[in-house]
DNA sequence: GAAAAGGACGTAC
DNA sequence: GTACGTCCTTTTC
């Protein structure tokens, strides 16, 4: 896994594009009331108009599609005091903490206010779930970063994965026969026209990604593996994918026994799901998919553990 | 009823 | 030929 890109991570504090309502509130104030409160219903994520204009803002929206479950510990900040219960998953609440004495105005190092600061983390974090949500997509979808290289084919997949990824309704075929190029040449007003309900957000989306791309080198890491060589990817090397992406897809599927190889998938409709859009079988489920994890059983790839459980499977050679 | 197992055949590469 | 995808029946949980 590699950094975010330059281009993405550099943007001042300063430059923030916040919701007008929220212009004169300062730092955490604003996360905690926009995430506490049905103000933030009222700002849907917009790209930054301009270059000057900050992405940080939008990220932040970004982020809330990322997590719309559970954005709570981004109000945890000096006014944040009704702490209640401790996160349940340690390791998804990244630390903006700030238990220092004195209020939201202490200067840490760098000169930037307590406030300042935090939100450079919130803003750091964000474009790094931003660019590794998009890496996980670019190799389970056989895509490339680059939305303009996408064939018809290509966007057909990114529109089916962003609906399921982030519950949009359904665009059916408004964007059928459209090109990667045609796509993002497309103006947020005609991806409204094309999808009254969730055009807008698809273009947001859609400029994340190509954003995004502007750095795909820094952040791809050169990492090359068998889903991004343009050879089809197997049924094996796809479950394992989503396994190393457990913040992802452990609603999905998760390791039992990682050394063992054993895994148990948690929702075979999803995974399914998943699967038939990274082949582009929309008909695929689990029976089908099932039937080619059986497959592997003759073949020394995948096998029931030893003590038999319903959905769950043992890589023969687990790494 | 859902999952598991496996046979048979079709399809794309 | 390989790697599924699809459909099916039977068995198990």
């Amino acid at each position: 896994m590699g950094s975010a890109s330059p281009g993405l991570n550099s943007v001042p504090p300063g430059r923030l594009l916040l919701p007008p309502d929220t212009a004169s509130r300062t730092g955490l104030e604003k996360a905690a009331a926009g995430a506490a409160g049905p103000e933030r219903r009222d700002w849907s994520p917009s790209p930054p108009a301009t270059p000057e204009q900050g992405l940080s803002a939008f990220y932040l929206s970004y982020f809330d599609m990322l997590y719309p479950e559970d954005s709570s510990w981004a109000a945890k900040g000096p006014g944040a005091s009704t702490r209640e219960e401790p996160p349940e998953e340690p390791e998804q609440c990244p630390v903006i903490d700030s238990q220092a004495p004195g209020g939201s105005l202490d200067l840490v190092p760098g000169g930037l206010t307590l406030e300042e600061h935090s939100l450079e983390q919130v803003q750091s974090m964000v474009v790094g779930e931003v660019l590794k949500d998009i890496e996980t997509a670019c190799k389970l979808l056989n895509i490339t970063a680059d939305p303009v290289d996408w064939s018809p084919g290509n966007v057909q997949k990114w529109l089916l994965w962003t609906e399921h990824q982030y519950r949009l309704p359904p665009v059916g075929k408004a964007f059928q026969e459209l090109g990667g190029k045609e796509l993002c040449a497309m103006s947020e007003e005609q991806f409204r026209q094309r999808s009254p309900l969730g055009g807008d957000v698809l273009h947001a989306h859609l400029d994340i990604w190509k954003s995004a791309s502007t750095g795909e080198e820094s952040w791809t890491d050169g990492e090359v593996d068998s889903s991004c060589s343009g050879q089809p990817i197997h049924l094996w090397q796809f479950l394992k994918e989503l396994l190393l992406k457990p913040h992802s897809y452990g609603r999905f599927i998760r390791w039992l026994n990682k050394d063992k190889g054993i895994f148990k998938i948690e929702d075979s409709a999803q995974v399914a799901r998943l699967w038939g859009i990274r082949k582009n079988r929309p008909a695929m489920n689990y029976d089908k998919l099932s039937r080619s994890i059986r497959q592997y059983y003759k073949k020394g790839i995948i096998r029931k553990p030893d003590i038999s459980q319903r959905l769950v499977y043992q890589f023969v050679h687990p790494i």
